[in-house]
This record gives C-alpha cells, sequence and structure tokens, in this order.
DNA sequence: TGTACATCAGTGAACGCGCGTTCACTGATGTAC
DNA sequence: TGTACATCAGTGAACGCGCGTTCACTGATGTAC
C-alpha cells in the first residue's frame, strides 16, 4: 500500500468524499446536499465546485472510489487465506471466515453499500452510474468464480450446484445482508449471512465425512 | 380473495399508489415528485393532499400496503405447495420453485423492492417506516423458520447448519437477487439466486443420496 | 535575487426554479326529516 | 317528493425556501528567465 502524499487540494476533495460517502450511506445521494458536505469540511459551496463539476460529478468519484478500494479489500482477504493452505476449498472456506469476522468487527452496524444506496436512486445519471456499480459487482463475480472452478476441479461438487449462481450468491448475500442488518439495526445478522454462505460452499464441495 | 368495490375517492387514492410504487422502485422516494404523481393520475396538487397529510403519510400507506401484498403472496405460494405434498422438505423445496418460477415469469426486470428502497432513503421518518420494514421482514423470517423446524423434525441438519441464519438468508438472497438483477438488467439473476437457496437447503438437509 | 506570469484552491453574492405545503373555496353525491 | 344540511373529492392560486449552479474576483504558492 504506498501511502500518497496529498496536496492540499487534493485532501480537501477526499474529505469531501468521506464525508459525502458517509452521508450517502445514511439517507442515500438525494437528500445529501451539497451545503452540509462544506459546512462539515470548512468551505464555501464555491469551493466545492471547484473540485467537482456538478453533484453528478461526485457520485462517479465516490462510487469508483468505493468499489477500487472494496476490490483491494477482497482481494487482500483471500490472498492472506491462500497463504494459509494449498487447498482451494480450505483457503476459500478461510477467506469467508476472515470477511464474516472483519464484518463482525465493525462497531456499529454496517454503513451499507455504495452500489447499493445508487441502485435505488434517480436513474438520471444511470448510464455511467450504473456501468460503474455493475463493473464492480462484476469483478466480484469473476474472482469468486474463478475460486470456484478451481474447488470444483478437485472436488466434484454435488449435482445441483451452479457454480455461476454460487459466484453471484457472495455478492447478493452481502447486499442482502446489509439490508437486514440495517432493517434491524444488528450488525451480526451480515456476518451470519456470510457464514451461511460459507457453510453452503462447504456442502456443495466437501465430501462425505470421514470422520 | 375478496374484490372490494372502491368508492370513486379510494379509487384515486389507490391509483396514485400505483403510480408512486412503480416511481419509488425506479428512482427511489426522494426523486418521486408529487407533481409527476397527480400529472398522472389527473387531479391537482390540492387533490393529493385531500388523500394524504403529507409526503410522508404517502411513503407509510406504501410501504404498509406492500408489505401486506407480498406477505399474502408468500403465504399462498407457499400454502399452494403444501398440498402437493405433506413431506416438510418437498413442500418447502417446492414452495421455493414456485417463487423463482414467479419471479423468472416477470416481464421486465424485477422493478424492487419497496422494503429495500426506503432502507437507503433519508433517515427523517425513519422511525415509523423502519418498524414497518423490519415487521415486514421479520414475518418473512418466522414463517420461514417455522418450515425449517418442520423440516429439521424429520430430516436432521447436516451440522454447520444455522437454522436462523438460514431462515434469514431468505430475506438477504431476495434483496440482494434484487440488487444483482437490477443492475445487471437481467432478470433471471433474481430466480437464479433463489434456485441456489433451494439448494443449499436442499444440501442441508437432504439425506445422503439413496440411488 | 528579483520580477512576471500561471496555476491552485478557493471566496462571496446572486439567481432561479422545483417542490412540498397551505388555504379559501366548490360542485356533486348522500342522508334526515 | 321536496328542502336543508353534511360529507366527499376535489380546484386554483399563492407562498416560501432549500438547493444546485454560475460568475467575477482573489490571495497564496510555483515556475521561467
Amino acid at each position: 500500500m504506498s501511502v500518497k502524499v496529498l496536496s492540499k487540494g487534493e485532501a480537501t476533495r477526499e474529505r469531501l468524499l468521506d464525508l459525502a460517502e458517509e452521508a450517502v450511506l445514511q439517507k442515500g445521494f438525494g437528500a445529501t446536499t451539497i451545503e452540509e458536505l462544506i459546512v462539515q469540511a470548512g468551505i464555501t459551496k464555491s469551493g466545492f465546485f471547484y473540485h467537482f463539476h456538478d453533484k453528478n460529478d461526485l457520485a462517479q468519484a465516490l462510487l469508483r472510489r468505493y468499489v477500487a478500494r472494496h476490490n483491494g479489500l477482497f482481494d487482500d482477504m483471500f490472498r492472506r487465506s491462500n497463504d494459509l493452505t494449498d487447498d482451494p476449498l480450505q483457503s476459500f472456506l478461510v477467506g469467508l471466515k476472515f470477511f464474516a469476522d472483519m464484518l463482525a468487527d465493525l462497531p456499529k452496524t454496517h454503513p451499507g453499500c455504495v452500489v447499493a444506496a445508487f441502485c435505488y436512486q434517480d436513474q438520471q445519471f444511470s448510464r455511467d452510474i450504473r456501468a460503474l456499480s455493475a463493473e464492480g459487482i462484476r469483478s466480484w463475480r469473476e474472482k469468486v468464480r474463478t475460486h470456484l472452478q478451481k474447488i470444483a476441479d478437485t472436488y466434484p461438487p454435488r449435482n445441483g450446484a451452479d457454480l455461476d449462481a454460487m459466484a453471484d450468491m457472495i455478492a447478493a448475500v452481502v447486499e442482502g445482508g446489509i439490508i437486514l442488518s440495517r432493517t434491524f439495526d444488528d450488525n451480526r445478522l451480515l456476518a451470519q449471512q456470510v457464514m451461511a454462505y460459507r457453510n453452503y460452499v462447504k456442502l456443495a464441495f466437501e465430501p462425505e465425512m470421514a470422520k
């Protein structure tokens, strides 16, 4: 991880994105006003428009940063689990456990997913935003799909297991789990869902108990 | 199903709710304006405020109707599957298949879930709205949990299966599946996810193949 | 080392319009006697 | 059967303010010669 040195302007821009992300996750993009961001950032409204052409531009920057960040996080997790074992099934299961633990460790309710927040948002800017969201989820799908294929090469999956759907399911379970944990204001639900997904993968591949 | 005869005013109100639901699912509640609803409904703005105290009131009515409707749908589906077989596992699996088929048959992309749409919305009215959403999801959880318990009484679940998480998982998979199918504009993804969930249930309970 | 110019990171004031909300009023239908 | 009153389902005009956007201008820092 290279820690870039930010110029003064870049730091302000980054701070605006931080504030925006928090606000968007809490109440959606439409309800997030430029006014509230600049008050917190301590600049004037015109200062905001120096950094972003318009509100749409903010949305794109936000989503772009979010997707890049979380892809990195995801990669790190499975790289760590890959270092622990050569067995593809074990590696994936351990990676999912890491993931669940990380989610469980969040201090309060999961803040939500920016992709999902935009999914239920105005379609005005949808062409670019939709493409960015799709790209973010697609990269999860492909990475997981690769894992599953490697597993399947060693452990023949039980019949009925659709590996494509199983690859997509991690995204579905996370997005749905976030909705659950936000709705019930209970952080554990999300981690529970990831563990349930892990259990599904286990059942689908693990050979009959030798024990 | 009793078809209530609606008075003129009730019909207009219902029409406003229909229009609002469609708009909210497409672009969120905040971006849905009263103006656009009344234009489509063919009344004036003041006419709207005859039916709803304010916009918040519309949100509540919308969510209330949505939850009630979808609970009914869900009940119907599993009642039909219960009529086909006495075996609790088979009954649940068939019910899930019905569900997936219904979702696959939607003419275009799933319109989305009102509960999720409000989940990523402004917290202003959250006290009432949040409670309504939670109630909606909770009723799914409890119904499914009952099914799973009945299944477990006959078929001992493989170890690792957390029935509570499995009960919540249907909601997670549906909410997440909606986000998937909207993001990729592909209706099949949602049905696929429900089938993947079905497969998980099958693997978790089904005894080793006799075949 | 000093001067000229360019770029960076903003300021301050004004605009305009969309959107939710209010309020006094109204024609049609229902009900009591 | 006719009249008086009440309720239903709205109309029409006005208000006000929050919010995104624009535009001319500015002090501080960087770079060329």
